[in-house]
RNA sequence: GCGAUCGUAGUCUAGCCUGGUAGGACUUUGGCUUUCCAAGCCAACGACCCGGGUUCAAAUCCCGGCGGUCGCACCA
């Protein structure tokens, strides 16, 4: 399944691989013109819904973060495992992992040469070939660089957008109202150095992000616009039936998942219950969704409580947003840092540091999941035999195809006047004359198109053409005059809107 | 990173064992056919992962590297 939606993409160009004339290494990808397209829609679809109907505000911050940002964030010490090596037989293994079996014992944030020190006192050796293990190293999961020319300025290229929404925080506070609760969000790339990337989009070393950070004052955790989907449901995957190794999960309410504790607070649940209606307007279905709460031992170093939206795929469930419950860690760390106060002034004159959910969107995860379940079989009941993406109208790359049925006797004269006259108005128009008109529907279903509109003989004689449907081969004629109008309203269904 | 396996046009593949003009299919492009679901006919474009060695001669044999896929481990 994964491989026939990769081959198809490759195909089509949605999808390149990247440094393809050198040797390409792993975790890259380039997007071609329709995959851009793609990308482009849904971050936008994106922007509407977490955006612009929240009041919540985007901005743009750096790539390039001094070691002192990560330092202080926890990225440096955190982010990464540590490693040891075994002399004799050369295996890697985690150092954490290996103490941690030896009896009850945690390491969480043991730096390098206190690991070094346990395992020696604890006589720990390879499990493997019983040989004698060297001194713990750090793999940290960041790229590495040099800002400016002097040996010493060490940069980081971030990990996650998050860091500089913190970093701007308090500009963009004092600018904009000066009220709690604001959300505050950043779509971009972020980098992180895998040790085996996999499975296409899965696991990517560059990769997109949207992440929304919600500020808000603690002691009320709550969201003004809770009550529009505190009916919405969902499904949960609890820690209990983690532990146990069962899949059995439960359906509730958001409001229940609040008033049974599965989720930190009610802020979450909000957004959880957004989450599923916009995943569901991508067209992945309400039953291959679930929240997994993250068990303790998962959870990142800034968390207070993580949840999971993951998509079940022909290779997997595979994790597209995680939710955090940020608390108040990175603001704090920050001011401890930089010695900048970074409290905010409330009504009654108190003050108080922030607290932060996060939901963070996976651009590329989404984009693969969108693939896998907007992919179509050809054959069976259906007149063709070849592939295609039932891509929404309102997020398909291209909304329609203008085909001449030939390139001749002006035909295709009339058809680029046509493919014009739609641009003009907003559409996004593909344009395909070569090859024969059963090729051109096939090319454009592949990529998602939803309708292609057809130029012939009786288009000269009385302006209409033909609008060929692309999950059904329908056609039906239309006067080419009114065909704004008459795509809109083919369109309406799938326009972006909140139920 | 370890183990297994693989590397020939955009895709699938023949050739490799036994060294001697790299062949086919689909796709793509142009042309013909008053042509609506990858039709047909004609033509064109396009490949041996990289480097070294052996040899008169390497896609083929040998060595090294790089990369892919799948397991393990790890991870969002």
């Amino acid at each position: 399944m994964m491989q026939k939606v990769m081959e198809i993409a490759l195909k089509r160009s949605i999808l390149i691989p990247s440094n393809e004339l050198y040797s390409p290494v792993g975790g890259f990808y380039d997007y071609g013109p329709v995959g851009k397209a793609l990308k482009r829609k849904i971050e936008d679809c994106w922007r509407d819904l977490f955006l612009r109907r929240e009041g919540n505000f985007e901005i743009e911050t750096v790539y390039i973060l001094p070691e002192a940002v990560l330092k202080a964030s926890g990225h440096l010490s955190c982010f990464g495992d540590p490693v040891v090596g075994c002399s004799k037989c050369g295996k890697k293994f985690r150092a954490d992992h290996l103490l941690e079996e030896k009896g009850n014992f945690t390491c969480g944030g043991m730096k390098p040469e206190q690991l070094t020190k346990e395992m020696k006192e604890k006589k720990i050796v390879c499990p493997e070939c019983r040989g004698p293990l060297g001194d713990v190293g750090w793999f940290n999961l960041m790229f590495k660089t040099n800002i400016g020319p002097t040996e010493g300025t060490t940069g980081y290229i971030r990990p996650e957008t998050a860091q500089g929404i913190f970093l701007d925080f308090q500009r963009v506070f004092r600018s904009h109202g000066s009220k709690l609760p604001m959300g505050i969000a950043q779509i971009g790339k972020s980098f992180r150095n895998e040790i085996s990337p996999r499975q296409g989009l899965v696991r990517l070393r560059e990769f997109s992000q949207m992440e929304l950070e919600y500020f808000f004052n603690p002691s009320s955790p709550k969201h003004p616009r809770f009550k529009e989907v505190e009916n919405e449901k969902f499904i949960i995957y609890t820690r209990e039936e983690q532990k146990k190794g069962s899949e059995k999960c439960i359906e509730l309410t958001a409001k229940e998942a609040v008033e049974r504790k599965l989720v930190p607070n009610e802020i979450m649940a909000y957004f959880m219950a957004r989450e599923m209606q916009f995943y569901m307007k991508l067209r992945i279905p309400y039953d291959v969704l679930r929240f997994r709460h993250m068990l303790p031992e998962e959870t990142p170093h800034y968390s207070g409580g993580n949840v999971d939206l993951e998509v079940k795929t022909s290779v997997g469930w595979v994790e597209v947003i995680g939710n955090a419950y940020r608390t108040d860690y990175d603001l704090k760390s920050h001011s401890q840092s930089s010695g900048k106060d970074l409290s905010v002034l409330l009504e009654d004159g108190s003050r108080v540091i922030p607290h932060v959910v996060e939901p963070s969107f996976g651009v590329d995860r989404t984009i693969m999941c969108m693939l896998e379940y907007c992919y179509r079989e050809g054959g069976g009941a259906e007149r063709r035999d070849w592939e295609w993406f039932d891509f929404p109208a309102f997020i398909s790359p291209f909304e329609v195809a203008v085909l001449p049925l030939m390139k001749k006797d002006g035909l295709s004269e009339r058809a680029s006047e046509i493919a014009n006259s739609l641009r003009e108005k907003g559409f996004d128009v593909i344009y395909d004359e070569t090859g024969s008109i059963g090729k051109r529907y096939a090319r454009a279903d592949e990529i998602g198109v939803p309708y292609c509109l057809t130029v012939d003989y009786d288009t000269l004689k009385d302006g209409t053409v033909t609008i060929r449907f692309r999950n059904d081969g329908k056609q039906s004629r239309e006067d080419s005059k009114t065909l704004p109008e008459k795509l809109h309203s083919l369109s309406e269904g799938n326009v972006v809107c909140l139920p």
